[in-house]
DNA sequence: TCTAGTTCCTGTAGCAGCTACAGGAACAAG
DNA sequence: CTTGTTCCTGTAGCTGCTACAGGAACTAGA
């Protein structure tokens, strides 16, 4: 009757594979979720194969969101915990969300610095031969200007 | 005559600890950069302890300013290549500096995206109860709004 | 000379957050 | 019954480190 590859035991429910398909979060990453207690672990099939339902769905979903909203897999967890049976305020839901949000604004903060740093020298670049490059003096210790070709002097047992 | 813990062998030359205090790069962390090759293996003493001389601290520098930078270790690794016996142009250097500053900057754009957004959710934050959670309703998926309460329906084999 | 304290050595395992296998069992369709 | 797909478990890999364990080498003091 269903022309779908829905399979075994209760008709309703996803196998892993359709559970993919629909959330967009790859197999290995679903069990690995599983495996790490992102998930709960769903009920099989006779055969062993899991079985999702609208509610693990609905919760992966939230996790893949989340995730690419930066927010990492504990505070996902913490965010689940909160949202969960439990019940918890707002307020603590957006106390995770302000902490990752700072994370966020100090992570932009550096980059800048270094996007400025490294536009103004790669804008000297010039070409020419590589002892000159402005790149490589940003990053060489401007300290130690010793030669460079002393090598190989000390012992070398072993 | 030496006071300072400068041990055997030639007494020019660091050991470990002495390169990690003046360079600011961990002791485990020099000996992994030896295991991947970004630094070369150096000479040892008799004892089998390395000895760093100054090229070595040189190249530590360079390597620890790089990652401060973000660079990834094989762009370093690159960097390295080119600043090196061979010598290249300045352009190839500019090169991945530059293919670096682009991933910088989409970076830098990405997170932008996301302070956005989180913080005009999080701006929405009611202190009340969670189910009216602004956090909580930008990552649940918006389709799904089903019973939270159908849960251990299916079957529970195992 | 013996001893205590420090530094060093190797090798292995752990962190996040996955991804990619290998080798086998279960299923659907012809 | 066979083929092909999907699924299963378990393990190892990725980046860039960090942290151990268990032992060897060295220094300084008694």
């Amino acid at each position: 009757m269903p022309k779908h590859p829905i399979t075994d035991a209760r008709a309703d429910g996803l196998m892993i594979g359709e559970l993919s398909r629909q959330t967009g979060v790859n197999i290995e990453t679903i069990r690995y979720y599983e495996r790490i207690k992102m998930l709960p672990a769903p009920p099989r099939t006779t055969g062993g194969r899991r079985i999702y339902g609208p509610l693990e769905t609905r919760t992966l979903l939230f996790i893949r969101r989340a995730r690419e909203l930066g927010f990492s897999l504990d505070q996902i967890r913490a965010l689940l915990a909160l949202g969960g049976p439990g019940k918890a305020t707002c307020s603590e839901v957006c106390a995770i969300a302000t902490r990752h949000l700072d994370e966020i604004c100090s992570k932009i903060a550096d980059l800048q610095k270094l996007k400025r740093l490294l536009s103004r020298t790669v804008a000297q670049c010039s070409s020419d031969a590589v002892p000159d490059c402005a790149v490589l003096d940003v990053l060489y210790p401007p300290a130690v200007k010793t030669n460079t070709t002393m090598r190989g002097k000390v012992n070398a047992s072993r």
